[in-house]
DNA sequence: CGGGAATATGCCCTGCAAGGCATACTCGGA
DNA sequence: TCCGAGTATGCCTTGCAGGGCATATTCCCG
């Protein structure tokens, strides 16, 4: 099961900026203008930004007059926290244990070249 | 060699080959050889991604004879999980009703000229 | 209506990442 | 000691993402 529809969510996050965006919004609903603001960024590059994240299905925009006003839209995130379910398992585990093991020993046992 | 400052976790998860091989190593350690078979990919390109995902701490390699073992490190995954508590507590929680709102309204419309 | 504010788009340019290929390296076994 | 299996690396090429700039677009207001 394909927990993570399109690989794209993963390939949109992987942009600082765009988490940044994320972040932003995470104080509440903004216009492009105040999030080009605290960004630093320049405004077409905040729109771009902005679009991809919107194409993602990250944000949404409600427009005010000719203002766009952004919001957050953490449904999308379930799917990378779904993706990562199966790994959590792991790192919550006594497995790290074994893992703490391996790390300490570079080079355990050989094995024999047996296929 | 920074092994705490990786390079951006999610810029390494972007990529699907990579986010394959961490799949992959879910069934336990591996060589090369066999990601490589499963895979599909070329022995070099698999390699580089392999050393990729170790520089970022996400997998862990063990020698054996002139085999490399390749192991999941979830470790790693859990700082992914730390980034995205802000947000789980979003689509878990109380802003059902803001999203309920988002819902009514169909945003993705980039040409929208019915005004 | 015209002007101006707020935002989106299109185009161009640059840097970087990913793939392919050949090759270097490192073991173990005969 | 030499050979071959298994893996890593270096170099080159290419496609694409991201930034900048100018401009189109959409709206409010006077």
């Amino acid at each position: 099961m394909a927990s993570l529809a399109p690989p794209d969510l993963l390939a949109v996050l992987a942009d600082p900026t765009r988490r940044r965006l994320l972040d932003l919004l995470l104080d509440g609903p903004r216009p492009v203008g105040e999030l080009v603001g605290e960004l630093g960024a320049s405004q077409p590059s905040t729109s771009k930004h902005l679009r991809v994240l919107r194409e993602a299905g990250l944000v949404h925009v409600h427009p005010d007059a000719q203002r766009r006003v952004y919001a957050l839209r953490p449904q999308r995130l379930a799917e990378l926290d779904a993706w990562l379910a199966p790994y959590r398992r792991l790192w919550e585990g006594r497995l790290d244990a074994l893992e703490a093991h391996l790390d300490a020993h570079p080079d355990p046992e050989p094995r024999r070249s047996s296929r």
